[in-house]
DNA sequence: TATAATTGTTAGACATGTCTAATAATTATG
DNA sequence: CATAATTATTAGACATGTCTAACAATTATA
């Protein structure tokens, strides 16, 4: 087995500059710093300075004046915070109800603190509800029922709805 | 109605110092630097430093050598971030089944950046998993199937279930 | 292609929050 | 109650990451 480089653990700053790049040279396009900027809302030195710690880990390539990209290896980093994004977006959006903007906002800030284990949890989660025709299709609907009128709907107040025997 | 000092954002650090004193003071003990620092994992420089800058915002009442204490605007700060705190971890804990201490870990992350809409709908989502027996009582079991086996619980499959009209 | 506009970099200030080392105050104890 | 042990503070170093101002390189255009 080939040794590993161990993954130094990056800050969330740093985390949010690769995955910009990540998204930005996604379809093989010029990256350029000020693209950066603008979609991380800092100044220009702000993106050069990140540029050369993230040049000194190996975790993009960058030379002066030049081309912006992800190596391998940032290229990984920048995948896993994008999956964690994603998933915590689709949590808050479909399974919470919240307005996208909020949902991507709030994913932003909670991809870079939330551990490996709840991430997994919160993924299946979402993918559960999702597949979920009981559990999923319903569950959100009663949820929403819940937020809209502040008391349970009917079929959660155990009348109409048959329990099963390990639930008497 | 009165002008109300509008309340300055506190960073994580500050809201981390924060909760930790109305923590050990909730019994109105006397609360130290060490256990502080203890609590947090930090020196006790650290804490001093804090307490001064909490003590220029008016949320601590701190002497030298003396008693520390919340004024009423930071112990409703502080309480502030202990109920994200709480409806966090019963998120983690109850709602997908993680371990207490790793609940506890995630929360005291995430209390700090989660946008007040999204933390408003976990806790209506915790209290509605709680309460209601079939998103409640019928949801996590059916979750932790999935969870164990990797695949979706026999009710959930269609078969055995009547799909209500609304759904057909 | 010379010049203007844009983009990028460097240098250095500043804010936050941590630490260590030295010192001071408080508290416990022989 | 004098001294030892503990707890707290100050001073100042350091790390991270941001910014502005000044300058340099690149690109567009007259």
């Amino acid at each position: 087995m080939v040794k590993q480089e161990a993954q130094r653990k990056q800050t969330a700053s740093m985390e949010d500059y690769l995955e910009a790049i990540a998204n930005l040279g996604g379809g093989r396009k010029v990256v350029r710093v000020k693209q950066i900027s603008e979609m991380l809302g800092v100044k220009m030195p702000s993106v050069t300075s990140a540029l050369k710690k993230l040049s000194e880990q190996e975790l993009v390539e960058h030379e002066r004046y030049g081309h912006i990209k992800l190596t391998p290896q940032g290229d990984k980093v920048a995948g896993d915070v994008i999956r964690r994004h994603r998933a915590l977006t689709r949590f808050f959006a479909q399974a919470l109800g919240i307005d996208q903007q909020t949902a991507k906002e709030d994913a932003c800030k909670i991809e870079h603190v939330i551990s490996p284990l709840s991430m997994e949890r919160l993924t299946k989660f979402v993918e559960f509800i999702e597949a979920c025709p009981l559990g999923g299709a319903n569950f959100p609907s009663r949820y929403e029922y819940y937020l809209e009128h502040g008391e349970l709907p009917r079929e959660c107040l155990g009348r109409s709805v048959k329990k099963r025997k390990s639930e008497r």
